[in-house]
DNA sequence: AGCTTTACTGACCAAAAGGTCAATTACTAA
DNA sequence: TTAGTAATTGACCTTTTGGTCAGTAAAGCT
């Protein structure tokens, strides 16, 4: 008898009952702010008495710290594998793309990171210091290795990051005002070519780059 | 006797106190959000019994719809005055400026406009639609004229005031992030000529204009 | 000085917050 | 089955919340 793979009763409508949980805190958080969602809003949107969600995770800290953990778990920082054989212009264009598309998409998750930033980061510092730090530092050496072989302008690679993580999650963290500008109700299929055309253009070429013809992904 | 202008101190003292309270408020609103700041934490910090508050501004809300005037009144949105015959690389140039220096230098209200936002902007709505898209209305005139003029590259000029709005204010927003990211305590004095040389780079160039040589303001 | 009116505030309140806990229900394994 | 254990939750607790109010102090006026 090899160990079986026990169903477990127990388990499965615990994960489950936890995911319907963390869905409904995550929605919350990152619409209401951390004050601004409490336990008994997650409970009912939840359909979960309050306790079950304090016999789980402990206290409102421990539920948020969950949210944040789960987004981070599925959290790709994009440009991965990245050296500087890669094309730059090919890179960083579809960089720009999938963090517009996300941010057209998926808005909620930056929302929650950027209320969570204005805060001063308290949950998030570690996350910094640990991964984003480290993360940025390679992504920096490429970009100036890219410069130091006349691929592409010498700007600050650091404040070329902020600068498309920025533009791109603009359209995410401050949906309301664009919209309310441009007088929309919500983004349209058209928006997410529009927004990344317009930012690619002005990055690229502003360091340097042609924005490439067909980019596949 | 012509009508003298009376001291009056009654109306002195209580200038004086609601400046004092709407200090504080701004901030605490501005560091924890709405539901983040007690009324009780503004009381404290303004150093006023709470009722006192309460006597000026008759509740939460009425307090912190108070601070965002108070900064609305002092806002300048910038780019005033702009025609068609201005130059767009020095218009340009000096607006990413001075709005870099804003964000370094005083980001509170930066946060506090970004933290109502990211919740659905319920007291900036009224703003944006009687002032900001107007406003962006003419400046998106003025930039389309220049680039009819092929004065300058033809881009969506609503995204370009995007790029601009969010590049800069990321520095005043997410100061939290840039800083840990860039494993500093503070901004320092060079950061804001820093900031400023790379974003004017990646944008002036990205929209087919030169950084001016010597612009004095 | 005395009277009126407004400004203020200490004490209080109901509601909602996060959190605890003892009692009750499942499950599981023998 | 059933005993044992873990999961669940209704009722309850304390603290804090935004907000009220009756009483007191302070101007202002004549």
């Amino acid at each position: 008898m090899t160990t079986q793979i026990k169903p477990n009763k127990k388990e499965v409508t615990r994960e489950k009952n936890q995911k319907l949980i963390l869905n409904a805190a995550e929605q919350l958080f990152s619409q209401l702010g951390y004050d601004g969602a409490s336990m008994s809003m997650v409970a009912k949107e939840a359909q979960v008495p309050k306790a079950n969600i304090l016999y789980y995770f402990k206290s409102k800290d421990g539920l948020y710290e969950s949210v944040i953990d789960r987004i981070i778990a599925n959290w790709n920082l994009g440009l991965d594998n990245v050296t500087i054989n890669d094309d730059p212009a090919t890179v960083l264009y579809n960089y720009i793309k999938s963090k517009v598309i996300l941010a057209v998409n998926q808005p909620m998750q930056s929302r929650l990171f950027a209320s969570e930033i204005l805060r001063g980061a308290p949950y998030l510092q570690n996350y910094f210091r640990t991964n984003t730090r480290p993360w940025v530092k390679q992504k920096v050496d490429v970009l100036q290795a890219w410069m130091d072989a006349d691929k592409m302008d010498k700007v600050d690679p650091y404040h070329l990051l902020f600068t498309i993580w920025s533009t791109t999650q603009y359209y995410a963290d401050f949906q309301a005002e664009v919209l309310l500008v441009m007088n929309k109700l919500e983004y349209d299929e058209t928006d997410v070519a529009q927004i990344t055309q317009s930012i690619a253009h002005i990055i690229l070429k502003g360091i340097g780059l042609k924005i490439p013809e067909q980019s596949e992904t």
